[in-house]
DNA sequence: GTTTGCGGCATACCGCCGGTATGGAGCACA
DNA sequence: TGTGCTCCATACCGGCGGTATGCCGCAAAC
């Protein structure tokens, strides 16, 4: 790692170094105290710098809150294309990522920034769009290919994974948030899974 | 209607009058501009008063949007329990309270001041709490009503209607975002209606 | 009818924060 | 060794949430 990154220069570097101190920031904040209560400076201050470097590297508080959000969203997606595309059968890995997703809705940063502010914040539209790069996107492949292996019959496909999406991170916020995270958690993957074993209908296997 | 409030003096009304209008008119506001958006000033000028009028009657930005907040939900849990307690066995009042529900979720304000900014500005467990009282309340106990009825077998009846909860607003809200929207609220509705019916399972009649 | 009290509201003002304008420091390139 | 451009700091502005203060008029007390 000392010698790496020889191709750019050094003062790249430092700028990047910034950016990513600022972004690292942003998301720690904006996870604790929300959007609306995090201001600029604080930003800044987290990383060490002033709100000059900020506006120069954002063009504003939504552009920086969109950085915080694709990092976010970056680190989990990674993990779950570990999960989702594992070995198995179709049905099986789909369970798994159903598990999976859940356990990535308990992180704060994903459970705040992702599904709570983001719509919000970013807009529903945008928020919308920048979700079908991620985790939407993951969710929706799982169920094509869940229709694919005939798993489950034909169905219009973007409005189930919506739903689907919907209920997965609303069961998450309900692990989050209940007093025996433990129980909770159990209760939620059973009704996600009745949910879809009962769409397994007519001919599963 | 003319000699009613007859009871409470002519000050009175004066005052709930200008509350009235301040609710209203943050309603409007938050609507269309959301909650950060908007400014008090914007309110108070919507009902014809100055701030000073806004904070005799609210402590607060926060607690505005909680009056507002009760106002729309107030509304559509009237409707919607004259719905869900009309003729007809448990099922069919059930399938009509979804039907329902989905066009109320169409209503611009409840959509954005209940459902999307809710959450975000008066905090998950505040607005958790507030939800009890109006619309997640009844899909609880519609959901309560299924399962007496042994419409659909027994299962654990707070997370299971969370998570349906979750999935109607969410599936509403993708109407209301859709270029299509009757075909999308078709869509919606034949997914919420199979995975309900998957849920009737084993033998229901 | 006069006085007194107080609820209902307007006006003026403060501090914080997002955003902008400006300038300086240092690396790259000629 | 100039020259330009990237990177960032400093200083400042305007808007908005929130507060302090005071007036106006109804209503009860006498």
């Amino acid at each position: 790692m000392t010698t790496a990154r020889s191709e750019q220069s050094r003062r790249v570097d430092y700028s990047e170094s910034t950016r990513n101190a600022l972004v690292d920031s942003a998301v720690t904040l904006f996870t604790d105290n929300g959007y609306a209560a995090t201001s600029l400076d604080a930003v800044a201050r987290g990383a060490r710098v002033t709100k000059g470097a900020l506006y120069h590297h954002f063009s504003g508080k939504q552009a920086l809150f969109e950085a915080a959000f694709d990092a976010v969203e970056s680190a989990v997606s990674a993990r779950l294309v570990q999960v989702v595309t594992g070995p198995g059968g179709a049905w099986e890995r789909a369970m798994e990522g159903v598990r999976g997703y859940v356990n990535v809705c308990l992180e704060p940063s994903y459970q705040r920034i992702v599904i709570h502010e983001g719509p919000v914040v970013m807009g529903w539209d945008r928020w919308r769009e920048a979700e079908d790069r991620f985790s939407f996107g993951l969710v929706r492949a799982t169920l094509e290919a869940l229709i694919e292996a005939g798993e489950i019959e034909a169905l219009p496909v973007e409005t189930t994974a919506r739903v689907l999406f919907g209920a997965l991170s609303t069961g998450a916020t309900i692990i989050a948030g209940a007093p025996d995270p433990e129980r909770a958690g159990a209760e939620v993957l059973l009704t996600i899974e009745r949910v879809l074993v009962g769409m397994r209908a007519a001919g599963p296997r």
